[in-house]
DNA sequence: TATTGTTATACTCTATAACTATA
DNA sequence: TATAGTTATAGAGTATAACAATA
């Protein structure tokens, strides 16, 4: 499968990349889905990263004890943790994130422009294909 | 990232599909790898799979105890197993290997043959382009 | 000395499921 | 009852590094 082996170079990559600011690639996840849309709660997260409520419950302790980010609780629905980055999480988004983008760049630079751009739609139709096909259930 | 995206999902799937056969997809792509040249040596698996000795000893171990292959020693240097699978292990790779590729087929479905070729060969011509660029070392 | 494989440690991630507190 | 989050358990995978046997 040459998809997969594409991607577990990626991975690797990216893994001993973003270990340089302490992260896991799952860290870097929450670290890029929160800092894009602070106020998020754990439920919606776990949706976006496509695990468990209780996988969330534990990225999410590491990096609060990390000092990355916070919950808050939502003073309207008090079951409800708003996810926010602190100061210094920010600062590691606004550092990991464009790093781990030009990262991304130097691996597609291989391909020409408009391969990229072609990789890029097949990819998106592939994933919407796959999404309508069958039943899809995380939780 | 569309890339990590899709494979995400290809690999959830995957990981669904491949436990009615009692595997994980790493022990999957050892049972591939082994039963598409049986006589390997565990260093040669490791490098194919991109991950360390120390791991493949223990997924081998896993693999044997469940009765799926065995470490055979080599008469001409001692310090070498050669891999092969039991009448079991090759019974569950004539199995579950199709039914890999028959999901992937199913899940490729949703683009044209032409895009799947194109995608294809997009994807290998990143993997070389990716090799290439810069330092890759796995142990 | 170098290589193959093993072992030990420690951590992260994951699924699963029971639990709580709120709604 | 349903939902958000927590906790507990257990297993798999991984990196790292020290180790034994063999070359």
């Amino acid at each position: 499968m040459r998809l997969a082996r594409v991607y577990d170079k990626i991975q690797r990559r990216s893994q001993q990349h973003l270990r340089r600011f302490g992260l896991t690639v799952s860290q870097f996840d929450v670290l890029a889905q929160v800092g894009s849309a602070e106020g998020l709660c754990q439920q919606e997260l776990a949706e976006r990263l496509l695990v468990t409520k209780g996988n969330v419950c534990g990225l999410i302790d590491r990096m609060e004890q990390a000092g990355l980010m916070v919950r808050r609780p939502d003073p309207e629905d008090r079951r409800i943790h708003r996810l926010e980055l602190t100061p210094e999480g920010r600062r590691l988004y606004a550092e990991a994130v464009p790093a781990q983008e030009q990262l991304i760049a130097s691996l597609l630079a291989g391909l020409e422009p408009e391969e990229q751009r072609a990789l890029h739609g097949l990819l998106r139709r592939l994933d919407r294909s796959i999404d309508s096909s069958s039943c899809l259930s995380y939780r």
